[in-house]
DNA sequence: TGTACATCAGTGAACGCGCGTTCACTGATGTAC
DNA sequence: TGTACATCAGTGAACGCGCGTTCACTGATGTAC
């Protein structure tokens, strides 16, 4: 086993099976058997169980930071300091989205890797994809801000978030909704298929009124459709 | 201890604890150290750790599923056979939501359960909550089938489950999310705030243009706003 | 009213098991002189 | 070119620990006659 196919392995092994079961769930001899490597091989290269999970999420989301870097590089560079329009930087987004994993055919497992990330324990991996991550995330909020100015920035954060978990709850738990689509409406879901989806959605979630302040709030005339 | 102060005393824990960090993550020892209560008690009443979960959703779900049923036989009755405006089915399930875990003030609790259900392994829980709990869900999906004629039944499936996602997603990782805002915009954010923005949101999002069919879809001009 | 027995909630201690981690070790490859 | 030593990837076996579950038991209350 040359230098270092193991530690491929085990990252390989393990992203399947965390997205798969979660990571409290999955054992470090649930990893190395299927990647048939040796039980010591984890702590040997990466420490401790804490640090392999960091590692699976660092392979994802360097090549995605650095892209989405870019990716805003060239549109800042084609506005010439004009505002991007949301459209343009949702898309952006997406299209990243798609390019980092679907070199290894998995966008599943990233995006169920994500919803991991914000609904399991591990404190340690929130803490962790904040600290070296949250940059390129500020950038992209912040581009979000100059397009839409009419939205409050509180509105704007919360809408935001909402989205996020339309994206990250849909794709998260795609396997599942795809048996029950495919099995009563006889059509197979394609992740692009169903980005195609979300794209107006989240632009008219984006693009909604804004809700009543509180004083102004009455009870909604139930004839009114 | 009367007469089963004790199941009262594992659940009413068992629910906070499982909501903080999962159920792989919670033990049994955790749940009856805390609670004041012997290690055997849990099998001794529930049988496993399994029907444990189970029976803490069953608390909240039972009277959930029981509310929603006379909610919708009265929105019916008020309709008198026309159809149910979107808005309407939309707000009846909010106020059912939100009125079920206001007993015992933990909305909190009862939205992140949800989310665990959907995202951790677990699978008998989610073929659980689908037998118990499935009929009063397909009841509403068809409400909705009713108000919003114009979409396409499997455009429908999805942006419902868009809008799920939305919601678990942001009320059970309310506690972060909320810690952010406070510190950004200086506001304090309630459970009952965040529905007043999420209901526009919703509702945009139901009635969104449908997307482009496939062989339509052509490049976006990037100018167009 | 009294006694014998059954039922039930709860208990304390132990069970075997799978977990993450550690440790002493091997054997191949690279480096210094 | 040859030898001694260092570095490195990988290994096998064991460590202690916390886990869910089980079991024999207690003591209070209810029921039958």
């Amino acid at each position: 086993m040359a230098q270092s196919d193991t530690v491929t392995r085990i990252l390989d092994t393990a992203e399947v099976l965390f997205a798969e079961r979660g990571f409290a769930e999955t054992s470090l001899r649930n990893i190395t058997s299927k990647a048939r490597v040796n039980l010591a091989a984890v702590n040997y290269h990466f420490g401790s169980k804490k640090a392999l999970i960091q590692a699976v999420f660092s392979r994802y989301l360097d090549p995605f930071t650095q892209r989405f870097h870019s990716a805003l590089d060239e549109l800042e560079k084609r506005y010439e300091g004009q505002v991007i329009p949301l459209e343009e930087l949702l898309e952006t987004m997406a299209t990243t989205v798609l390019a980092v994993p679907a070199e290894r055919n998995s966008l599943k497992v990233f995006m169920r890797l994500l919803g991991l990330a914000y609904s399991q324990a591990q404190g340690h991996l929130r803490r962790f994809i904040q600290d070296e991550y949250g940059e390129v995330f500020t950038r992209f909020t912040e581009l979000v801000r100059q397009a839409t100015p009419e939205l409050p920035d509180a509105e704007r954060f919360w809408r935001l978030h909402f989205m996020l978990g339309t994206v990250i709850f849909t794709l998260s738990g795609l396997d599942a909704l795809r048996d029950i689509a495919e099995k009563d409406y006889q059509e197979h879901v394609t992740v692009r298929a169903l980005v195609r989806r979300l794209r107006p959605v989240v632009v008219a979630a984006m693009n909604a009124p804004l809700p009543p302040s509180v004083d102004e709030e009455v009870y909604a005339n139930p004839k009114t459709q």
